[in-house]
DNA sequence: GCCTATTTTATTGTTGACAATCCTCTAGTT
DNA sequence: AACTAGAGGATTGTCAACAATAAAATAGGC
């Protein structure tokens, strides 16, 4: 998931941009949390033009919220907007799968599977982190976008979406014992994307993103009752 | 489709983003064409900082294209991009249409059903202006998204998608002929949600956009052919 | 005459100072 | 004690000058 140097970037507001980002994904800036122009501004040794117009294309893409007069936070993702993004997010992964099925290549394909094989190698090797295991699940999310072959859609998903969910990883850590069953699925997924049968692919797909959320959703109610 | 005036924003950055806006979707600034910042700034009697954080927002809502050191230019809407656009919608206002269908109430359903009959009466009323009908077809669409009760997906159709739609409006104003059957489309629709038949409604949507999108394909061709 | 190198010009990127706005903390009144 | 008013401070919004980069034009060599 090609994430160049920050500072091959040919601008400092557009390198400030990646350094916010990073930041909030890692939660080194916490949801909610206020960002001072002046504060990060000093921080990333720039002063406040570009940082303002990083925090202007950090809203654009939905990970800042501006209140005029009032300053930019981090945007907070609460129960509800996270089952909005997942919705979003089938939508859109649906029809990702689909067009991938009909535009995928051969090489595609196959790094489609060598992609399952290694996360499986992953979970088998209990030492294995959990953030490692994510990543997994989003190469095989983003190897798809790709295949897509559509920018818009790719862009959408790999430049807002995915950043949205990196950013909810540490709340659903847990699902863990999920894991298996979601091997499962993206195998069905990339079989049916190997028989070009695009319909089949985007159902799967489909139901792979909402069962998770319906996952994620109920311990998240579970958590609720027993704080 | 509310749109308060201009000078209501409390920034002039974001006055200058609706201004822009404005100005792409109309038309006054065509595709394509280079965005000095000098020229600009003056012309809406601000200065160039404002002005740029607005060019930032645009870059976000795919409005402009930037190329740092190189300026900014207004996005180019080709048959490739069109096709991308189309497929995107397809996926967003269908599950919309499926999320409108469980969260509307009778009210805004009923509201649906007016705009439908003022559709027609323009369409019958001959000397309506192809313009209005179009409008009549985006409040229909605008509508239910809103019935999404989704924020997300309301923000990327009504932000994102709807003015790139609106900018290639004039490309596809010849498709005159094909808003009886459009009409009818929706009308099925609207009945699907009325019996809060999400599955089918979901199904209409995407048929009827996917269709419009083949009949938009092959227009275009058409006209490649005999320049 | 055409291609290349260099200077010129225009445009973008960046900065620090200034103005406007909002939030907070204090003081006073009921 | 609680609520309102106002002063103070902090933060955001705006501007105009400066620096860096890229495009255009000119001059020189082949």
């Amino acid at each position: 998931m090609s994430t160049k140097p920050l500072d091959e970037e040919r601008t400092l507001s557009d390198r400030a941009s990646l350094r916010l980002t990073q930041a909030i994904i890692t939660g080194e800036l916490r949801q909610g949390q206020k960002l001072c122009e002046t504060d990060l501004a000093t921080r990333y040794g720039i002063s406040r033009g570009p940082l303002r117009e990083a925090l202007r294309h950090l809203e654009g893409i939905r990970l800042v919220q501006r209140i005029p007069h009032a300053g930019a936070r981090v945007v907070k993702l609460d129960k509800a907007k996270m089952g909005e993004m997942y919705r979003v997010r089938e939508a859109l992964e649906g029809i990702a799968c689909r067009l991938a099925a009909e535009n995928m290549n051969d090489g595609e394909i196959r790094l489609l599977y060598e992609l399952l094989d290694r996360h499986e190698q992953q979970i088998t090797a209990s030492d294995s982190t959990q953030y490692i295991q994510n990543e997994s699940d989003f190469d095989f999310h983003y190897h798809i976008a790709l295949g897509s072959r559509n920018q818009m859609l790719i862009d959408l998903l790999a430049h807002e979406l995915y950043h949205l969910l990196r950013m909810c990883r540490y709340r659903t850590s847990r699902m863990a014992q999920r894991t298996r069953p979601a091997l499962q699925q993206h195998r069905q997924i990339a079989e049916a994307i190997a028989n070009r049968d695009g319909e089949l692919a985007e159902l799967l797909m489909r139901r792979h993103i909402s069962g998770a959320w319906k996952s994620i959703s109920e311990l998240m109610d579970e958590e609720e009752q027993k704080p």
